[in-house]
DNA sequence: GCCTCAAAAATTGTCAACAATATTCAATCT
DNA sequence: AGATTGAATATTGTTGACAATTTTTGAGGC
């Protein structure tokens, strides 16, 4: 027990508490602890957290910048809602700086990492058979994660990971169908192949069309969601409602 | 004398004192007016501005998620210095998004906004013609920011102007030269008439190839720098430092 | 002279309080 | 009943204060 405190104080050294709070809200909100729209309570966090307001809204300016969450001056911080269309924004961004990773594997993977990967794809194809989405979910982000790192490109990764997170609440849901499942992880053979083969152009582009095929892929489920009358919840691509989420947005010209 | 009062009220209502703090230390950062490597006193700011350090430290918040500062623990908060390693990634991802915007104007731009780009460059090479580097700095800036806008896409807007935020420091003295300048300004050409062509596939290689040359010409600039012995400031492409801090401010060594 | 080290000053990290604004709720009027 | 209005409450925006840490200063020893 002394050891977890003295834990919590080498912790508190080495960060302030606005990197750990901010850590933990970016984590309630990537998993969806925190859904979006919500407003986000100063004090209330404050006090859940065990610090003053100070730290909390210095983590919530950074993520502001990190896009997410929104403020409305004097009506305080909001989880933000991302609208279809800015989802098919960030996705056409994710697809080419995705390519450009692929791409750069092509020229830069080791022999080992290529086992990793084509070790990664039979499991995920296994996940499938077994009809265990949660584990190809699993996987899957594994997968984009290693590629991602074996690429050694260090703003590429920040620049990803950074839209990964935005676009958290669409992820989850898009890959439930076995089809969807096997059409991916058939793209991904192919990425693999390709960066196994040495071949950038043609990973580049595999990438990128992998990227923008989740987007086709999360754009019909999210379409069936709409139509469906028996949810209350599904998003009206219509209406510019959600009057608690801030409108404004556009930082600057 | 009222209006006066009226406006600063009114912007008072419409924006958080850590808003407008955050402007202008990115503005200061951007223009150089801060240098890189700089430490960023929170007091003496905040008297600057007139307002308390708080405001001052949410905005450095901001920044620091832009990759404007950086901080270390009890030491506070400085002017981040961009090594030459991460100012060519920067450069790879704003080639790859450069692209896409330029690809997909070759698709959305109207006829009255090729005239408008295809006048910025003839400016540009008047401005060539009659050795004005400043002039073409600003034409230049105002084809790129014309550019990004006609695309339409808010979240490649974003994401390039982060990029380009983040290389502040990079740009001014790339297209010193002559030759630099016209070879770019020629660039610009032939991309505006893939443009005018509607052939995206081109103008988006066009564009890409453009963002990488730009790096080509900072790098030889740079190299120039770095081999002059009258030039005692600078930077050490070999010394392993400060890989992402800032090196201690170099103070009485 | 210059190195060591402790006291003083400066600066950051955090908190608590205060003023301004927004929200809630109950009393009142039509 | 339903709308209106104004007090009570809650929440944010901002400030100033305090504790912890770092940096500077200066005295003493070699």
């Amino acid at each position: 027990m002394g050891d977890k405190v003295q834990d919590a104080i080498a912790l508190r050294r080495s960060e302030s508490l606005t990197a750990i709070v901010q850590k933990e809200l970016e984590r309630m909100i990537v998993s969806g602890e925190l859904r979006a729209g919500e407003r986000l309570n100063e004090l209330a966090l404050a006090q859940r957290f065990g610090v003053s307001r100070g730290p909390v809204r210095e983590a919530m300016r950074a993520l502001e910048h990190a896009q997410l969450v929104a403020t409305r001056i004097n009506k305080g911080f909001f989880v933000r809602e991302v609208s279809e269309e800015e989802t098919s924004e960030i996705y056409d961004i994710r697809a080419v700086v995705y390519g450009f990773i692929c791409g750069r594997l092509a020229l830069a993977i080791r022999e080992d990492e290529i086992a990793l990967l084509e070790d990664s794809i039979e499991q995920m194809y296994a996940a499938i058979d077994a009809n265990d989405p949660a584990a190809y979910y699993r996987l899957n982000l594994k997968f984009h994660d290693d590629n991602i790192r074996m690429a050694r490109h260090e703003r590429a990764q920040q620049t990803y990971q950074s839209l990964i997170n935005e676009t958290h609440l669409t992820r989850q849901r898009s890959l439930v169908s076995r089809e969807n499942m096997r059409e991916s992880n058939d793209e991904h053979k192919a990425l693999v192949a390709a960066i196994k083969a040495g071949d950038a152009d043609l990973a580049r582009r595999l990438g990128e069309q992998h990227a923008l095929a989740g987007r086709r892929r999360w754009q019909a489920v999210s379409g069936e969601l709409d139509a469906d009358p028996t949810n209350p919840d599904a998003p009206s691509s219509a209406a510019g409602i959600s009057p608690r989420m801030p409108a404004t947005k556009a930082k600057k010209a």
